[in-house]
DNA sequence: TCAACTATCACGTTTGAAGGGT
DNA sequence: AACCCTTCAAACGTGATAGTTG
C-alpha cells in the first residue's frame, strides 16, 4: 500500500523520486552506518552525522544545540521543501512563562501522563490561508546532563540517561488551513509528559531530572503521508525550556503552579488544603512570593473564555471542540494575557538555576526559524529504522504491504495510520532481550510511535473501529505478533507484496486505523 | 540513609448529558 | 422542532503526603 501512495503522490508531485521500497515514513536517506548512528543515538550523542544523508539536526532524540552551518535548508534531493521564511511564530503566555524560567520551570512527569503547566501556546502568522498544515511538538533534550536540586539550584549530577527517542504530538486540529491556524492561538494544553518508557497512551516520554526544550514544528502538509517530505519550519522559545521532575523541588515554582493554574486553586492560601496544611505547620515559605495569588490564572482567562469562544466562534465547527478552549474567538486581538501580570515574584535569593539560558533573552517573534534539517517526522522514523537495522542485523528493505485501493489526494490515508514500520521489523527497536509482558515481545512503538494517531479529533472521526468481539475465545486469540485478531484486514483484504501477514493497528486508543473513507482535510 | 519515585488523597475545574424554557 | 440556558454528576487535573524502591 505505501508503494502505491508513493507512486501516487510521485504522479502529483507530492513526494520525492527515489528508490522505490522504502517506506515512505523511513524517506529516501536513510544513514549508511546504521550501528554508528544508532549507537551514538544510545549513548546520548548526535553530533555525528550519517555519512549519506545531511542529518546533522533534528532527531527527536537529539539534544539542543546550535543550527548547523547548513544555511537551513535541505540539500538537492533530500525530501523536504524550503521552509517558508514568512512564516513566524509567537509565544502567547510568554509572561507567564518567564515568570517560570525565572527560577528554572519544573514540569511533573508521571507514569500516567501528566500535563504541562504552563502550556505552550503560540500564534502564528505568515501562513498561506488555503494551505493545509500540521502543527507538531516534540520535546528535546536541552542539554546531554543530569541535574539534581542541590542548595536551592540545579546543579550538573551527571550525564543523562539516553533519552527516549522521537514521539511527536500532533496538534489536534491538525491538519487546518493557514488561515484557521492564524485565527486563533494555537495551544498545546493536552499533551502529556510521561516517565513511562513503556507508554501507550502516546504520551511524551522524558527523563526526571533531565532538562528539555519543546519545540513546534508547523509543516505544511495536506495529509500525513505528504507530512514526511513537506517544508517545515521549527521554533522554539528558549523560556519554555524546563527540568522534568517526578516532585518538585523548587518551592517557588510550586507556589507559581499553585498561584496560575486553576486546577490547583484548592492548594491557594485561601484553600482549605493550604488552610489544613497550615495547621499543619508545614506551610512552604513563600515570603519571597510578593504577589498575591491572582485571582485568575491566564489558564483560567482561557477556560472563562471557553463557553464565549463556544459561542461565538463561527469557523470552529471542524475544530476539536475539546480544544477550543485555547483559542478564545476575541484572543487574537487581545494584546497582552491580563493574568500574566498578575503574577510578579521578586527576583529570587539564590541565582537562577544554571540551565537557565543565560542572560534570558526573549524574543518574542522568533525569526530565524528552522533547526531542523529534516522532517522531524522522517528523522524519527529514520532513527526507527537504525534500530531495526541494528536489531535485525540485516540490510532487508522493509516490506512494503500492499493496500489495494484507490487513493484520494484529500483523503486520509490509512496507510498513514498503520504502524511505522512495516511488519515484522518494528517488532523491537532496541539491543537485548524482549521485554517481558509486551505483545508478542515488541516495543509499544518505541521511537514514532505513530503520534499521527494522537488526535482525539481524527480518532473521533473513526467511526469503524473494530470492536472487540463478544466472545472471549475470539477476542483473545493473538496473532504471529501477538496483537488481536479481531483487528486484522478482513478475509480477501491481503498484501500483496508481503509474506508476512499485514499488521494490524496496535492496542493504543489513539492508533486504530482509520477507514479510508474518512477525510483528511475535515 | 537518602534521593527519587509512586499511589493515594481531597479539592477545584471541566465536561457533557439531561431537562426545562422560549 | 430547534435552540438556549441551567443544573448536576462524573471525569479529570492539581499539589500534598506517606510509603516504597534502589
Amino acid at each position: 500500500m505505501y508503494e502505491e501512495e508513493l507512486l501516487y503522490l510521485r504522479s502529483r508531485g507530492m513526494a520525492p523520486v527515489g528508490q522505490l521500497g522504502l517506506h515512505p515514513y523511513l524517506g529516501a536517506g536513510l544513514p549508511a552506518n546504521l550501528t554508528d548512528h544508532l549507537d551514538k543515538y544510545r549513548l546520548g550523542f548526535h553530533g555525528g552525522v550519517p555519512t549519506q544523508a545531511p542529518f546533522g539536526h533534528g532527531f527527536p532524540g537529539d539534544y539542543l544545540k546550535p543550527p548547523p552551518q547548513c544555511g537551513g535548508f535541505p540539500t538537492p534531493g533530500l525530501p523536504g521543501g524550503k521552509p517558508d521564511p514568512r512564516i513566524k511564530a509567537r509565544l502567547e503566555n510568554e509572561n507567564l512563562w518567564n515568570q517560570f524560567n525565572k527560577f528554572g520551570t519544573e514540569m511533573i512527569i508521571t507514569k500516567l501522563g501528566r500535563r504541562m503547566f504552563p502550556t505552550v501556546k503560540m500564534s502564528a502568522s505568515g501562513l498561506e490561508p488555503n494551505t493545509k498544515y500540521y502543527v507538531l511538538m516534540d520535546i528535546v533534550p536541552a542539554d546531554d546532563s543530569r541535574y539534581k536540586f542541590q542548595g536551592k539550584e540545579w546543579v550538573v549530577a551527571g550525564k543523562a540517561e539516553p533519552h527516549m527517542p522521537g514521539r511527536l504530538y500532533i496538534h489536534p486540529d491538525s491538519p487546518a488551513s493557514g488561515a484557521q491556524w492564524m485565527r486563533h492561538p494555537i495551544s498545546f494544553q493536552k499533551l502529556k509528559l510521561t516517565n513511562n518508557n513503556l507508554d501507550q497512551q502516546g504520551h511524551i516520554i522524558l527523563n526526571s531530572m533531565h532538562k528539555y526544550q519543546p519545540r513546534i514544528h508547523i509543516v505544511a502538509a495536506p495529509d500525513l503521508v505528504s507530512l514526511h517530505w513537506a517544508p517545515f519550519n521549527t521554533f522554539n522559545f528558549p523560556q519554555t525550556c524546563f527540568m522534568a521532575v517526578t516532585a518538585y523541588q523548587n518551592e517557588r515554582i510550586t507556589q507559581l503552579k499553585i498561584d496560575n493554574n486553576p486546577f490547583a486553586k484548592g492548594f491557594r492560601e485561601n484553600g482549605q488544603l493550604r488552610s489544613k496544611k497550615r495547621a499543619g505547620g508545614t506551610s512552604p515559605q513563600t515570603g519571597e512570593m510578593t504577589a498575591a495569588p491572582p485571582e485568575k490564572s491566564s489558564e483560567a482567562d482561557d477556560a472563562t473564555l471557553d463557553k464565549r469562544a463556544r459561542l461565538n466562534s463561527v469557523d470552529s465547527g471542524d475544530l476539536d471542540v475539546s480544544d477550543i478552549e485555547d483559542r478564545p474567538a476575541s484572543s487574537m486581538s487581545v494584546e497582552k494575557d491580563p493574568s500574566d501580570e498578575k503574577v510578579d515574584v521578586e527576583s529570587p535569593p539564590t541565582p537562577p538555576p544554571p540551565f537557565l539560558p543565560p542572560p534570558l533573552i526573549i524574543k518574542s517573534e522568533v525569526e530565524e526559524t528552522p533547526t531542523s534539517l529534516v522532517s522531524p517526522l522522517m528523522s524519527a522514523a529514520s532513527m526507527m529504522a537504525a534500530a531495526v537495522a541494528e536489531t535485525r542485523k540485516s540490510h532487508t528493505p522493509p516490506t512494503i504491504l500492499a493496500d489495494p485501493r484507490a487513493h484520494e489526494v484529500n483523503m486520509l490515508s490509512p496507510a498513514a495510520i498503520r504502524p511505522c514500520l512495516p511488519s515484522p521489523t518494528y517488532s523491537t527497536g532496541l539491543h537485548g532481550s524482549i521485554p517481558a509482558g509486551l505483545p508478542g515481545g515488541s516495543l509499544p512503538y518505541p521511537y514514532l510511535y505513530y503520534s499521527h494517531m494522537m488526535s482525539p479529533y481524527l480518532l473521533s472521526r473513526a467511526p469503524q473501529l473494530h470492536p472487540a468481539p463478544l466472545d472471549k475465545a475470539a477476542a483473545a486469540a493473538r496473532d504471529m505478533y501477538g496483537y488481536p485478531t479481531y483487528l486484522r484486514s478482513p478475509p480477501g483484504h491481503h498484501s500483496s507484496l508481503s509474506a508476512t501477514p499485514s499488521r494490524p493497528a496496535p492496542i493504543h486508543p489513539y492508533s486504530y486505523a482509520i477507514p479510508h473513507q474518512v477525510p483528511a482535510n475535515l
